[in-house]
DNA sequence: AACCTATAATGAACTTCATTCATTATATTT
DNA sequence: AAATATAATGAATGAAGTTCATTATAGGTT
């Protein structure tokens, strides 16, 4: 007598809701687990399907977690042009794109994580459509800094690809402890020193008479400033 | 009739020996194939040795991969006190320790790789012989700094930290488009650029007449009364 | 020179996963 | 109610890391 395992019940949805659980429990684990650590089993049982059920859907399992990366970071982007136009001054808005950073990279560590191990890393990362958004997300520092080159705040002479290599390059050096687990960082405070530092550099500003920046440009921020105050509730 | 697969002949040689085989032959396969593309099998082949001999020496395929880091960052940075020490003024001594990294990454990318996505994001990095080197070499990179601050030459109101973080960030920033194998980069243009840009920053350097009594200050401090004003209670 | 002994080295077995695919079940259409 | 398309299953496959009992050998000892 042979004892017969019984089948499952199969429960038949369509296929974006399918996809949607699938893509949730791979977060989830993900999140948790990492990428190689994160068994498909795992991820299977939580989105109540059968491991091979994923393969209908996702190529392979790092297919999954690009997947994955993809839509986060979709949603995470979505509203920062709108926030930006509330937000003047070069100063105040540079400082908004790299808090916002810092702010992502302190929200989902692991997820952030994720993406800079094994996505940004990866030989297909240029043809990602993570690539393309972070593209169009970087694009707006450089047009940041490119406005205040125009309105004479900022040198002209510097590469803008390298102004974003150093601003993102800084803010990640930064966070590397925390995305380990190894100490927590201020976001707020950590944005108003790199903004400063990319802004001032490091050479002492006056050689002789104590003048500083030039007197047009501080006016000119501080009115922005009450400028930003009165913009909206 | 059963078919005898006969033995390969067992060549028996120091520890010291074989640990110093296996680890060429995993640090070549580390290269060429990257950690998760190289088989164990490709590189016990290689060193000469059955799979299993590995563990007798590794505790894991990780391990092997973070002592083949270890042993080529040693050989790595074993000259540059001695080239340092050559080596004058502040912008130059920067040059030579951004200038270095640039190097190395251009000659070794896919070791760099490695040690990017695989030692340095893993939870015991802090615990490893490759973060206590690079914790040295970054520290010569402050005591540039400190020194330059010294000598009046640099800001003394800048965090150490987020200098080198800005510098050594801003550098593998730069340099990601040619790990990845898309671009190549020019170590020469690459170094004066970045030290130029980390010692001047961004804002314009103010060069005319000097002033009398800090106007801007005092504009500025007013706003900020008011900006307090409206702060949320 | 023959023997001993510590330990280097082997290779097969084990385990864990990712991945495939022939089979089965179910929702929808005819 | 039957036909059809396709969602879902689960067992099989294979690759790779890891373990370990067994075997062989270099170097020292008698």
């Amino acid at each position: 007598m042979t004892s017969v395992t019984p089948r499952r019940p199969v429960s038949r949805l369509s296929r974006e809701r399918r996809i949607a659980d699938i893509m949730a429990a791979g977060r989830e684990v993900f999140r948790e687990k990492g990428y190689e650590d994160a068994p498909l089993s795992d991820i299977a049982e939580k989105a109540n399907v059968v491991e091979g059920s994923i393969y209908r859907y996702f190529d392979n399992k790092r297919d999954l977690l690009v997947k994955v990366i993809e839509v986060w970071y979709e949603g995470m982007l979505a509203d920062y042009q709108e926030q930006l136009s509330g937000i003047r001054g070069t100063r105040n808005r540079l400082r908004y794109m790299i808090w916002r950073h810092l702010k992502t990279i302190h929200d989902e560590p692991a997820l952030c994580n994720l993406m800079f191990q094994f996505l940004r890393s990866g030989k297909d990362y240029s043809k990602t459509g993570v690539f393309n958004l972070n593209r169009n997300y970087t694009r707006q520092t450089l047009d940041i800094i490119s406005e205040g080159v125009r309105k004479g705040e900022l040198r002209g002479d510097v590469s803008l690809r390298l102004v974003r290599d150093m601003i993102y390059g800084c803010v990640e050096h930064t966070t590397w402890a925390y995305l380990r687990g190894e100490a927590d960082f201020d976001v707020e405070k950590t944005a108003d020193d790199v903004v400063e530092l990319v802004l001032s550099g490091l050479l002492v500003r006056y050689t002789g008479s104590p003048t500083g920046p030039d007197i047009a440009t501080r006016l000119e921020n501080a009115v922005e400033k009450l400028e930003a105050m009165t913009e909206k509730p």
